[in-house]
This record gives C-alpha cells, sequence and structure tokens, in this order.
RNA sequence: GGGCGGUUAGCUCAGUUGGUUAGAGCAUCUGACUUACAUUCAGAGGGUCAGGGGUUCGAGUCCUCUACCGCCCACCA
C-alpha cells in the first residue's frame, strides 16, 4: 500500500466487517489442544436464545474480549467457548406470544406440536445475538458453539441428574410455588414481581377449646384461607400468650381443632402477634408446618377455586369465598375488626393476576452436600472474587444454603428423566420411580413395559450448572474429550453479573466441584449493571434502552467497546447516554489522524522501526520512556482487572503525550540533522507500532487496520496483530530525561499562558529570554520551546542584571522567563498579577515549612517523603525569590 | 429487618498499599483554519472531597456515628 492510498476519512463500518470476516475465515479465533502452549480459557455466559444484544452485553463482552485477546497475545492459547442457553419459560413464552397470535394456546398444539414451533422459532432467531456479538468483535471460537439442548449436552444433564439422584441428592417432596390460576402455570419467584397493594387486615377470634368465652385473636389477610388452618403460631417469648401455647382452638366456621405453638418467625409487633399457620397456602406457613409436623390442607385448586376441603365453601371462586367467609364470620361474631392495609403482593407478570402460592409436588437436589466444598474453595482462595466484596455475599448465601426445587411445569426444557410404572387405567402402580438416562424398556421393578415419563422439565440452571465442562462433550469418555478437559479446564476468569451470582456463579461452582473434582475458574469478575443517565435500569419497557448495534453503526465497535469500558470503574454501576460514546469515537478518529500523519510522512529511506541509538532530543528519549512506563502500567492494570485504568492511561499516553507534545515537536525542522529526523520518523513509527499492540485488546479494529498498513510498510512478519506478542520492555526507561521533558513542557505552557493572557495572536511571534541557574536543559531542547510557544527566538542566560525593559514577566521554579514585547504592557496591572501569584507561593511555603519544622515529621516519615518535600520547599523559595526580584524590576 | 454500594468541579465520574498545590471527560468562557485531526488546537474559570467525631507527623483515602440516594436478600401474616 503506498501512502496516498490511506483514506482521509476512517470508516469504522467498512474497516469492521471487513476485518471480521478475515479473522474468522483464516481461523485466528479457533484454539486447539496444544501442549506447547498453557492455555486460557473463559465460558461465555450463554445469553438467552431469545436475546438481543443489549448493553449489558456489550459490557460483559467487551470485558471478556479484552482477556481472550490480551491473553491470546501474551502466548496464551485462549480459548473463547461461547454458545447460547435454552432459557425455558423465557423462550416458551415467546413461543407461546406468537402463536397466540393465531389464537393458538400451546394446549391447543400439545406438546410435541409445541415443542417443534419452539425448536422452529430456535432455528430461525436463535442465533441473532450470536451475529451480534461478531459485530461487537468477539473472539469466540465459533466452530465450538454450543447449545444446552444439544443432544450431547442434554446428556450430561440427564447424567448429572441420575448421578444425584443415586447418590441420595435428589427427592421429590411438597413445595410452594408461585401459581398464575389464570394462566395455569407456575412461575419463577422473578415472574411474580411484587407490588404494592391496598388490601385489608381482617382480625378474627378463634375460640379456645374447653373454655367458655375465652379466644386467641388472629390477623389475615386472606382469611379464605382459614379453611386450610392448621395451627395457631405465637412468639415464644411473647409473654402475653405463654398461658396459650399448647392449648387447642376451634377453627371457627368448619369447627376443626388446631393446636396453638410457639414458633420465632411470628412478630410480636405486627398484628395481634398471633397467626394462624395455613402450610398449604404461604410459604412461611409451609416452613412453620414443616417444623411442626403439621397437616397440609389444600383448600383451593389450581384455577383458584375452592376444594372439598373447603367444606360449604366447594367450588367458589377464592375472592367469592373470601367475602362469604367475612360474612359468616361477622354473623358469629367472630370478626374483631378489618383494617386498610398496604402490602406486597406478587402478580403475574403476564396476566397481572394475584398469585397464589401453590402446593405441589415437585423435585429437589439437597444442597448442603455440594456446598460445604464450595464454601472451602472460596475460603481457601482457589476462587477468588473481583470485587473482593461479592466474596462475603457468596460464602452467606452459601452458608444459608435451601435446597433447589429443579422441576418446572413447562415443556421447553430437558425432560426429567423419570418414569413412572401404571397400570393399563394410567393410574401409578406401587413400583417405585425409574431414574435412567434413556428411556427404560420396562419397569425394572416388575417388568411392566406401561411407562410414563414424568410431565416436567428442569429448571434451565440445571444445565447451565454444567456449562464450563459440559460444553467439551463431558461425561462422554471420548479420548479428545478427555484430553480437551484435562487441557482446557478449569477455565481462568468468569466474567458476569452479580444479579447471578446465586443462581449461575455459585451452582457452577458447586457442579464443577461435584463432577470434575475441580474448581470450574479461578477468578470471577463481578462487573456492574448498565443503566441510563437516570439511573434506571435499562429495559425495553422503560423505553430507554440504546442500543449497541445503532452505536455501532454510527461510531464503530471500537468505539463503543472504548468508551463502554474507559467510564466503567471496577464493579460499579456505569450511567450512560447517548453522547458518551462520542469519547470512543472521539479517540477513534484521534488514532487514525495521527496514523494517518506519522505514515503518509515516512520517508523512503525509512525501512525498519528500529532507531538507531543514542538518540540525540530529549523528546525522544521522553517518550520513548514513558512508553515503557505505559506498558508496565497497562499490564498491572489488565492483570487486577483494573480496565477502565489501562483504556484511561492509554488514551492519555496517546492524546495528550504523543499527539499533543510529541507528535507536534517531530515537526520541528530547524537544528535537525538527516539522521535525527529520520530516527525521529523511526521513533514515530516504533511509538505507533507499540501503541497499537497495547490497544488493540480493547480497540481491536483499529489496531488491525493500522498494523496492516505499518506491515504493508515495513515487511512485519506477523500475518495479524491479534497473534503477535504483547508489547513488553518497549522503550527505554530514563528518568532523567521525563524530569527534563517537565522542565521543557512548563516552560511552553508558561508561555502560552502569558501569550493568552495579553491575548497576543498564534502568528505573532516574540522573543523570549529564559534565566535559569541550570541552562544546560534549556538550551539542549530550545528549538522545541521557541516551536511549541511559536516564538521567534529563545535566549538564554545563567543570569541578568536588569531585566529586559518593554517586557512580559513570567516565573517557575529555576526559571524566569521573559517575553519581549514592543508594543505597551500595564506595569501596574502586571505587578497586581505577580503580588498574587506571589501571595500564593508563600502560603505553599508556609505550610511546608510548618510541616518540615515539625519534630515529628521529621522522624516519623519516611526519608524519601521528607526530602521531596524538602526539594519542592526550596523550588517555591526559589520561584518566590524569583517573582520578588522581577517584581522590584517592574518598579523601578 | 439484615447486608452491600454511593455521596469528590455545573453534569458524569476516576483517585492501587494514607505522603507534592485532589484529576479526567462533558458543559461553560476566551482565542485559533498552527499544512494529521474542528470528532481539532491553545488557554481560563470552577471543588471547605455529604456532615460530626476519632486514629496519625500527615486523611478524599483508615475507624466510628449521622444524613441522604441506590441495590441485593429476607419479607409482617
Amino acid at each position: 500500500m503506498s501512502n496516498t492510498d490511506i483514506p482521509s476519512q476512517y470508516r469504522a463500518r467498512d474497516v469492521e466487517d471487513r476485518l471480521y470476516q478475515w479473522w474468522e475465515k483464516e481461523g485466528f479465533f479457533n484454539a486447539d489442544r496444544d501442549e506447547k502452549k498453557e492455555p486460557y480459557t473463559i465460558v461465555i455466559p450463554p445469553p438467552n436464545v431469545t436475546g438481543i444484544l443489549h448493553m449489558g452485553h456489550a459490557l460483559n463482552d467487551t470485558y471478556q474480549d479484552i482477556l481472550i485477546r490480551y491473553n491470546r497475545m501474551k502466548g496464551k492459547n485462549a480459548l473463547w467457548m461461547p454458545g447460547t442457553d435454552h432459557a425455558g419459560i423465557a423462550t416458551q413464552n415467546v413461543v407461546e406470544r406468537k402463536i397466540a397470535k393465531q389464537g393458538l394456546r400451546r394446549q391447543d398444539l400439545g406438546r410435541e406440536k409445541f415443542l417443534e414451533e419452539v425448536w422452529k422459532w430456535k432455528e430461525e432467531y436463535g442465533s441473532t445475538i450470536i451475529r451480534q456479538l461478531k459485530r461487537l468483535g468477539a473472539s469466540c471460537d465459533w466452530r465450538r458453539t454450543r447449545f444446552t439442548m444439544d443432544e450431547e449436552y442434554s446428556k450430561a444433564v440427564r447424567y448429572v441428574f441420575v448421578h444425584l439422584y443415586k447418590k441420595g441428592l435428589i427427592y421429590q417432596g411438597n413445595y410452594i410455588i408461585n401459581w398464575c390460576p389464570r394462566c395455569h402455570t407456575a412461575l419463577a419467584d422473578e415472574e411474580a414481581p411484587k407490588k404494592e397493594t391496598q388490601g385489608r387486615l381482617y382480625y378474627v377470634k378463634y375460640p379456645i377449646e374447653g373454655e367458655d368465652d375465652s379466644y386467641i385473636t388472629v390477623a389475615t389477610t386472606r382469611p379464605e384461607t382459614i379453611l386450610g388452618d392448621t395451627a395457631v403460631a405465637v412468639n415464644p417469648k411473647d409473654e402475653r400468650y405463654k398461658g396459650f401455647v399448647g392449648k387447642t382452638v376451634i377453627l371457627p366456621i368448619i369447627g376443626r381443632r388446631i393446636p396453638i405453638i410457639a414458633d420465632d418467625y411470628v412478630d410480636p409487633e405486627f398484628g395481634t402477634g398471633a397467626v394462624k399457620i395455613t402450610p398449604a397456602h404461604d410459604p412461611n406457613d409451609f416452613l412453620v408446618g414443616k417444623r411442626h409436623e403439621l397437616e397440609e390442607i389444600v383448600v383451593m385448586d389450581s384455577t383458584g377455586v375452592m376444594t372439598e376441603d373447603a367444606g360449604p365453601y366447594k367450588g367458589m371462586d377464592r375472592f367469592e369465598c373470601r367475602k362469604a367467609i367475612v360474612d359468616d364470620l361477622k354473623k358469629q361474631g367472630l370478626l374483631v375488626k378489618i383494617e386498610e392495609h398496604l402490602h406486597n403482593v406478587g402478580h403475574c407478570y403476564r396476566c397481572d393476576t394475584v398469585i397464589e402460592p401453590y402446593l405441589s409436588r415437585q423435585w429437589f437436589v439437597k444442597m448442603k452436600p455440594l456446598a460445604e466444598p464450595a464454601i472451602k474453595a472460596v475460603k481457601d482462595g482457589r476462587i477468588r472474587f473481583t470485587p473482593r466484596r461479592w466474596t462475603k455475599v457468596y460464602l452467606n448465601w452459601m452458608e444459608n444454603i435451601q435446597d433447589w426445587c429443579i422441576s418446572r411445569q413447562i415443556w421447553w426444557g430437558h425432560r426429567i428423566p423419570v418414569w413412572y410404572c401404571v397400570n393399563e387405567q394410567g393410574e401409578r402402580t406401587d413400583c417405585p420411580p425409574i431414574v435412567e438416562m434413556e428411556t427404560p424398556e420396562a419397569c425394572p421393578h416388575c417388568g411392566n413395559k406401561n411407562l410414563v415419563q414424568d410431565e416436567d422439565v428442569l429448571d434451565t440452571w440445571f444445565s447451565s450448572w454444567l456449562w464450563p465442562f459440559a460444553t467439551f462433550y463431558w461425561p462422554s469418555q471420548e479420548d479428545w474429550v478427555k484430553k480437551d478437559l484435562e487441557y482446557f479446564y478449569p477455565t481462568n476468569t468468569l466474567v458476569t453479573a452479580p444479579e447471578i451470582l446465586f443462581f449461575w456463579v455459585a451452582r457452577m461452582i458447586m457442579a464443577g466441584l461435584e463432577f470434575m473434582g475441580e474448581i470450574p475458574f479461578s477468578d470471577v469478575y463481578l462487573h456492574g449493571t448498565v443503566r441510563d443517565d437516570t439511573g434506571r435500569k435499562m429495559s425495553k419497557s422503560l423505553g430507554n434502552i440504546i442500543d449497541p448495534l445503532e452505536i455501532i453503526e454510527e461510531m464503530g465497535a471500537d468505539a463503543l467497546r472504548f468508551s463502554l469500558i474507559s467510564i466503567t470503574a471496577v464493579g460499579q454501576d456505569v450511567y450512560l447516554s447517548r453522547s458518551k460514546f462520542e469519547l470512543g469515537r472521539n479517540f477513534t478518529n484521534k488514532i487514525w489522524n495521527a496514523s494517518r500523519y506519522i505514515l503518509t510522512g515516512l520517508n523512503e529511506e525509512v525501512e525498519d522501526i528500529v532507531w538507531e541509538g543514542p538518540l540525540l532530543l530529549l523528546e525522544d528519549r521522553w517518550i520513548l520512556s514513558l512508553l515503557h512506563r505505559l506498558v508496565k502500567d497497562v499490564d498491572r492494570a489488565i492483570s487486577q482487572f483494573r480496565f477502565n485504568e489501562a483504556a484511561n492511561r492509554l488514551y492519555d499516553f496517546f492524546w495528550h503525550n504523543f499527539c499533543d507534545w510529541y507528535i507536534e515537536a517531530t515537526k520541528i525542522k530547524d537544528g535537525k540533522n538527516k539522521e535525527v529526523v529520520l530516527n525521529q520518523q523511526k521513533v514515530l513509527a516504533y511509538v505507533l507500532y507499540n501503541f497499537v499492540h497495547l490497544i488493540h485488546p480493547y480497540m481491536p479494529f483499529i489496531s488491525e487496520e493500522i498494523y496492516q498498513i505499518l506491515k504493508d510498510r515495513f515487511g512485519f512478519e506477523g500475518e495479524t496483530i491479534m497473534l503477535n506478542l504483547y508489547p513488553q520492555e518497549v522503550g527505554i526507561e530514563d528518568i532523567s530525561a521525563e524530569e527534563a521533558m517537565e522542565t521543557i513542557k512548563s516552560v511552553v505552557s508558561l508561555i502560552r499562558n502569558m501569550r493568552a493572557d495579553i491575548g497576543l495572536k498564534p502568528s505573532e511571534r516574540p522573543e523570549v529570554l529564559l534565566v535559569s541557574g541550570n541552562v544546560q536543559v534549556l538550551k539542549e531542547s530550545v528549538e522545541v520551546i521557541k516551536f511549541l510557544a511559536r516564538l521567534s527566538d529563545v535566549r538564554i542566560e545563567q543570569k541578568i542584571d536588569k531585566r529586559p525593559e518593554k517586557s512580559l514577566a513570567g516565573v517557575l521554579p529555576g526559571i524566569e522567563a521573559y517575553l519581549l514585547l514592543e508594543g505597551l504592557v500595564n506595569i501596574d496591572e502586571e505587578i497586581k498579577k505577580l503580588k498574587k501569584k506571589r501571595q500564593e507561593i508563600e502560603k505553599l511555603i508556609n505550610k511546608k515549612e510548618a510541616l518540615l519544622s515539625n519534630e515529628n515529621f521529621a522522624s516519623k516519615a519516611p526519608k524519601a517523603v521528607v526530602e521531596a518535600e524538602t526539594s519542592k520547599l526550596e523550588e517555591l523559595k526559589d520561584a518566590y525569590d524569583r517573582l520578588g526580584a522581577v517584581i522590584d524590576g517592574l518598579k523601578a
């Protein structure tokens, strides 16, 4: 490519599409076992097949892609395992909505036909998010893309179920679930959002058996559940009810005898301090019932209609029944009072019907035995959370873990691998359930071939928790599977949002330890939530979505990625607005233009980027020293997951050091021989070369594009930047050059400052006289000062007797600057300004002197700090004296 | 009720183990077509680091209390 072929405008969209297709085609993302290389593995948190890429994904996947690209360039065999999750309920709902448009319910189609519809939908739309991830630049090994309902993966799920069942860790039991009586389906907790609802609190008297006119009064929001009461509970510490515990009360209306029990669950402050216990219709009462071995009486069926056990109210709707009961209680004089009561009630997220806690038979996993090793793995540091604070959250949850209800009353998912032996009428026989990986031929207990499979499917997370190893075709015993697992497992880093710490992360740790005997990953990086600029979570229903693809379309994936990472502090939520992406867009533009300038300006004689040292100019040594430091800082920041810090270091280096000072300084023509010019061009290309490598994990596209141009020009061997080595030990550390350049920069700034003060136009080029005890540094860089401060000439003196007439003075520690002017300078104004400046310095001097004269400081502070403070004081004093002299000169 | 996070410039936020005169981006103001870039360049203004108390030679940073905002968990029948 010749120099003139570099377009003046960077077209992110075209460049990104072209490069991505090339990368993928060449297989640069692929990672196969390679014993010579150390593996680095990340499993992508599988996005839902229903998903479209939102900002949360963009953030999450950018972090992962940074880690993957960074480690790939560190010479590791970096594998990013992609895939999607079948997301049981969410996906089923999508398809149910779709067929609802044709007026169909899933029951109309039947299980098999409905599932065909879901698969059809999955084939058609399930890969949307994968395509979007590619737009973002995600460098996954797409050949390995897995789906949680792939045949092999499903085998792993069944294997795990059978394994846990045989180990005695899976059991069937009664459990209260969220049930929507209208949709006739179970709902997950997050699908039954609590809404503040105005209700009533009914105070009801329960007569005490064998004692006339003696009652205990309970308060309830749902009087209809009185029919299912099996106890009344009070707090054991409640003095008011001490004598009541152990007595029996007569349940109003139906007259059943139930005990009064004591349980800590009861809050003595609320209501009357006595609670009716309905184990079959309230999750808390259910737990109380378990503790006290109470009967569970179901008085309401799955449609919200009262059952046989509701006695006279049988057949009534639940709310009708509530009215009827309240009337009857009134009639019997048992209703004490009714209070208005605001409380939180679960509502169906689809039809807004009030959720009914419903007792039903479900499958469970016993969690305590699985949790123990998972607690240990975190406690002993084999797994580390970043930020650290999540460790406590994790341990707290794990130590109080409840058994996991894994059955779901939906169709889309892994069907529970349990079969029941049934007779000709379809009724269960006495044989125990048959738990097998594959459909059994006949009942192993009686030989009956009449078997039916459990209707329910498994919770989505029951497949997700196997992701770090099931994606490698575990538990297949094939040789390559075992070798792959041995090589890539455990994975290195898991990047995810804290929302799924319990759902997914904790369970993966348990599954990894249980089935692989090893942790599934060593680091967990938990990032914040993406919010809009008013702090609300981004969601479709709020209409506050910023679509990452729109940003990519407008500004490019690099701009999106860099902006996101740059503004997101470790583990903090990020508040987004469209304008925040301009940061990355502008930076992309800056990188492009600087590169274009460097590349188009290269002399034909420049054949490589290795300068012939020693470098003569201060600015050369300076920028190379900064580059050296940058590499160290970026490396450290990324390895500590401080992604924003690394991004900001890169930004600051490139823009405010390299472009603002170094590139500008290389434009100077005066006083440079050809050797110096050529060397500077090499330094420019060398810094650019290393910079694009450093930024590649953040901005994969523009860095590759520039690298390709550099490669064409210099003939580098690396085919693609993404497989080149990450810079290490580049540049040259030179502290004295850094210090000297700081002096030069502050001289230039001082002069620019003085110019702005008096409104000097950029086209005007005055002369400057610099006075300093140490003229060496200034003399070396006289051309830099002249050029960058836009001066006609710079004179440097060690000492002067009298300040130049018609001049404007400025002072830095160790240096006086006189801007020589023909025009008039307002002397009074000048004196005022300088005096003010001098006063500020005086304050600082006083502060420093007080500090240094404090004996405690001298004796207790580290030597280096004392020394630094002392020399700082010297500088301040020098500036103070010089200002004094300048002011005196003006007055004279 | 329990736990966690936040409170730093007009806005959005950085600030590693306590150590120069607390930084950036945006916004505002002034000036500039200086031949890579106006998605730019030069410059300016703007902060008692939420408040009280403590530890320390030294606190935005550590401890403690308070206030407000937000999140998570458990939720009062």
